[in-house]
DNA sequence: GTATACTATGTATAAATATTCATTTTGATT
DNA sequence: AATCAAAATGAATATTTATACATAGTATAC
């Protein structure tokens, strides 16, 4: 499946430095998937990877794109993540949960119901709890959460 | 020679979307430079350029650094900057105000006596006029407003 | 159910980019 | 100026990445 293994992908690239599309093979392959170069490639472009030079070879990391960056900025914002059936429920620093809202309503639009920001947490709710798991993924890899 | 080369580059880039070192080395002759497509590749290292991609095909950009590209980033975010006295005034779209505060504290800090942030709106106290209208500047730099 | 469209993927290949090696240019030192 | 070392560059090539095309899977409408 394509969303899990663009999870994995973000997940790698975070992980460790990939300088090519075979490393990532490699290492999404030691993740029990197994894809082709064609699609790793597609699935670069699809999350919009970038290749940042450096002297010695380049590697992948998550473009700054805005939405992604803002998650990156809001990171000291959220201090924990968790999930209980179909919800996932974020709590943060005070007055912050408006901005995470923002931000995950503006990112995973096509994988959540909708949420509710009060001053410091955030409740996001999805269609089922397999949903939930993933938006609880994404949600701590955007917001680069270290917990648990 | 190689640093009005890469001068060069940078303007290009900035002008258009360069998607191939082949483009770039066309654009370099018509500004009456004429490179191979190795020096383009080393200058694109050294530089440090990025390719992102998107939807249909991807071109190459500056990556800038850090406190700028946060700025940057955050730029949909902010509507509108104002001055009074020693205040100045940061209006967002709902929610962002705090990760705004977060990066006007983080870059400003020197500069700024402090920040209080709302869900939309951003006040940031300095010590006296002069120093409110340096700031005011900054943070249209860094925020990449157009306003006024 | 079947037909129709859309999405995802692999294979093969084209296109784009990085690098090795040889050569030239540049700069420093004497 | 002559010499040496380092940096820059091009040509050829290797490596990496993107894509055209074909096929398979998935959902939707009938």
């Amino acid at each position: 499946m394509k969303l899990n293994r663009q999870t994995e992908i973000l997940r790698i690239i975070k992980e460790r430095p990939i300088k090519t599309h075979d490393e990532l093979i490699y290492e999404l392959e030691k993740a029990g998937i197994k894809v082709t170069q064609a699609t790793v490639s597609r699935d670069i472009k699809e999350l919009r990877l970038v290749k940042v030079p450096s002297k010695d070879g380049a590697i992948y990391v998550a473009s700054r794109d805005e939405d992604e960056q803002r998650g990156v900025e809001l990171k000291n914002s959220v201090k924990m993540i968790r999930r209980a059936m179909n919800n996932v429920v974020v709590r943060t620093f005070p007055g912050m949960a408006g901005a995470v809202a923002a931000t995950v309503d503006n990112v995973m639009s096509d994988q959540i119901l909708g949420s509710i920001a009060g001053d410091d947490t955030l409740l996001i709710i999805t269609s089922d709890e397999a949903e939930a798991m993933q938006v609880e993924e994404r949600v701590k890899l955007l917001f680069d959460y270290k917990g648990e």
